[in-house]
Parts: C-alpha cells; sequence; structure tokens
DNA sequence: CCCACTTTGTGCGTGGTTTCACAAGCACGT
DNA sequence: ACGTGCTTGTGAAACCACGCACAAAGTGGG
C-alpha cells in the first residue's frame, strides 16, 4: 500500500469553493513564509475569516490531504491548491487601457507572485503608446491580435473606459482570449464559452452604503465597539 | 467568539438582491440618457446580463413599482433604487495609500457619478504627502482621525500594501468608519458591527486560471479523458 | 363595455451552499 | 498494546437563490 493517487479528484468543483480558494492559498502562503510546517482547519479558517468546517468541506473537494488528530501539511497544501487552480503554469496576461487603473495594475506586483505574467500592455490614446509602464513599452490597441499570438496571451484585461470595452472584448474573443477580466462599468456581452469576471469598484462602495444606511436607520443594534453614536 | 447568528436580515432584501441593485441602476441611468420613459423587465434583464424573473422579483422587493402590461417608468425606478442604495445623500471617502492604485481610484470619476466625494486622501510616504492628486493635497497618515472627523468621512478605502492595511483598519474603526473597502490582499480583522468589502485583483485572476485550465483540459469533451485506476 | 394582448408579481420545485454534529482515524504516552 | 486526546471528513438539516410558469392586473382597440 503505496501510491499516492496522481488524480484523486473528480471534477466539478463547486463555484463557491472556487473563489475561496486563492483566500486560502495566500493565508497558507503566509504561514509557509512563517516557517509554519502544519496547520489545522480552525487555524487555517480564522487566518482566511471563514468557518473551519466550510473550509474542510472546500478541501475534501480536492482530495484527503489532511491527517486527522494533526491538520494539513502547509507545503503540500499550497501545492496542491496551485495545481487545482492552474497555477503550477504560466498565464499570459494582456492589460488594455493604460490610464490610472491600467497602469495600477501594470505595477502592481502581487499579480504575478506565481502563475501570471504580464506579456503586453495596449492603448488607443497615440500619447501613450510607446511610453514605458512597468519595464514594458505600451503599443497601440491594432496590434492587439499580434500581441496575443507572439506572446500566448490566454487572460485579457480591459481597463478602458466604458465605451471601448464590448469592442475589445469582441476583439479580445476574436483571437481566442476566452479568459476576460473586465473593470469597465459595463455588461459584456460575450459568446458562449467565454469566461468574464467584472470588478467594479463604484458598484462596491454602493453596496457599503447600503448597509451602512441600514445601520443609520432606526437600527436598534449599534456598532458592537463604539458608542452607538453615529452621525451622517 | 461571536455568536450573533440570530439577524440576518431584520426587514429585508436578500444580499444577493443588494449585490444587484447597482448594476441596475447603471442599466436604468444609461436608458434614463437616452431618453427612454419605461422599460419591460425583458429589456431591463437583458441590459443587466441577468435572467428577467430575477429582476423582477428583485425589484419586487423595493416594493410594486411596475406597470402590468407597460413595463417600469425609468426615472422613477433609478429614484426608488438610488434611495434604497442610500445613494440620495452623500457619503464621504477617504482613501488612504496613494501608490498606483490609490490614485487611480482618487481619479476614477465614476466614484463621484452620485453620492460619493473623495474628501481625503492619506499617505505614509513623505515623499507623497503634499503631492495634489485628483484636485486634493494628499494628507499624512497620521491626521487621519482629524480628517475623518472634520470631513464626516463614513467610507474608508484601504489602498495600502498588505503590511499595514490591518493597522489602517484599526484606525478607521477606532473613529467610527464602519465601512471599510480594502483593496489589499489581506483578510482584516475588524470588530461585529463593520462592514469590510474586499477586492482582489489576484483572486480574481485565479479564479479565471481554474476555469480555463478546466477548459483546456477537457477540451473537446469531459467524460473518460484519463478516467484510469484510481486507489485510495 | 368587453375582449385580446402585454407584462408584472409570485408560488413552487429544484439545486447549490452553509452549518452542525459526530464517527472515523491518527499520534502519542504509558 | 491500548487508551486518551485531538482533528479531519462527511452525513444530514437548514437556508438561500434561481428560474419556470402562470394568475393577476393593467392597456388599448373595436
Amino acid at each position: 500500500m503505496i501510491s499516492r493517487p496522481p488524480r484523486p479528484r473528480e471534477r466539478g468543483i463547486p463555484e463557491a469553493t472556487v473563489a475561496r480558494l486563492p483566500v486560502y492559498l495566500r493565508a497558507l502562503q503566509a504561514l509557509e513564509d512563517r516557517g509554519t510546517l502544519t496547520v489545522s482547519s480552525e487555524a487555517l479558517a480564522s487566518a482566511a475569516g471563514v468557518n473551519s468546517a466550510k473550509l474542510r468541506k472546500d478541501l475534501s473537494h480536492l482530495g484527503s490531504y489532511g491527517t486527522r488528530g494533526v491538520g494539513y501539511e502547509v507545503e503540500y497544501l499550497v501545492y496542491q491548491i496551485s495545481r487545482e487552480l492552474g497555477l503550477t503554469q504560466d498565464w499570459s496576461v494582456a492589460i488594455v487601457g493604460i490610464g490610472n487603473l491600467g497602469r495600477a495594475l501594470a505595477n502592481y506586483g502581487g499579480f504575478g507572485t506565481r502563475g501570471f505574467r504580464i506579456a503586453s500592455l495596449l492603448d488607443a490614446d497615440s500619447g501613450v503608446v510607446g511610453q514605458s509602464v512597468a519595464g514594458l513599452r505600451v503599443g497601440h490597441i491594432d496590434s492587439l491580435e499580434e500581441a496575443v499570438r507572439d506572446n500566448g496571451v490566454s487572460i485579457g484585461v480591459i481597463a478602458t473606459p466604458a465605451g471601448s470595452a464590448q469592442h475589445v472584448a469582441n476583439r479580445f474573443v476574436e483571437v481566442g482570449v476566452a479568459s476576460i477580466l473586465n473593470f469597465a462599468p459595463v455588461v459584456l456581452d460575450v459568446p458562449d464559452g467565454v469566461d468574464v469576471r467584472k470588478v467594479d469598484l463604484s458598484i462596491e462602495l454602493q453596496i457599503l452604503a447600503f448597509h451602512a444606511q441600514r445601520r443609520a436607520d432606526g437600527d436598534g443594534r449599534a456598532p458592537a465597539d463604539r458608542t452607538g453614536l453615529e452621525l451622517t
């Protein structure tokens, strides 16, 4: 009885679990940096800000990687989650729209922590094209197809104004980029099989405002820490 | 620990609905700009990228604001959603961490579209303090308490490096800021009653990578591609 | 006034997600 | 070898979200 099965999991990890795996991964990497060797579901859950039962169930979808009475081996779990998320291979990313946000993304070191390589920066503004941002020369949007093909780009990031986003998305789709991260405040229309995720700063603010208003209204319950006073 | 299960919602709107209201609102405002007076749930749902039954159910949580046989009056619905989200009042926002991302946020006009006013920019780096960004003078982080009080800030945005985020959050909480939007890649620990939302760029990328990998694996079909032996 | 047509609001079945609670499993000390 | 203590993995229950399908309610034409 030896043999660790190389592919214990079956296809079909719940979407909610997938969304949490990166959080676990980051918490684990912090533990790893601190030299921790093993961690219990309780401790890891607390670091990740979730319920421990949820964490165990999430991990159980990947396989049985824990040891009862002990916990999980940090390094091994890091590897398993990385592999599941596809971070053991490299992904090339193109960013379109090198305004304030695009620049921030290009310079955001956290991206490349593992697996992601920013391969191409593109913009439509001839005043921006040619500039050097994060060590890359900004190319013209017209060369998108070329940039995608030459660099093997498989993930496209849209950081353009709302008006251009759909057009950029269309061109990404046409050259075969099937994963798009959209920062523009529009709903993108893409064919089946293309995966779009949206990050919308003002939507997050609006959700915060909703809850803040509810707190301020005749709530009856003040924030635990403060003395119920709340001015608007 | 925290034992406060009895408070999912008081008289309220499901969380999933709240998260979609801003999307509807944006679609409605686009219609308004185009001069459209009324819209059917079908049309609005399509513009917002959701199912029309879901949209109707979402709106039904706000009240009965539609007219059967006709649809919804755009302007009226804009007002109702705005009110529900708390956008009829003004929210003052402070941004801490004026690096690339903080700068992008400060300049992001979309914020102020309605209801949100960026009242204060703060940073710890003396090379940044004093600079003018988006028409505001960047203040020193030490003046956070003062800035919050003087401007009536009720929403705090954290765009600092990971290492400083928890500290900034603590200070926000201490001066009574109970709504925090966190861009730093850490899980913030805050007392009950404080609302934290997190936007994490690299997590989004990792989720995309997961799906991209799954597409690549079982590309044509999914079934018995590699169903070998499996022992545990 | 009545009828045909349109669109909302919602009851209900279905499926996914969270949480509890506990048996099963492993390590370690005696 | 065996019991003790701890932690995982997972049934089962509760909860929530989604979408179908249809009755209710309004509009407009004849």
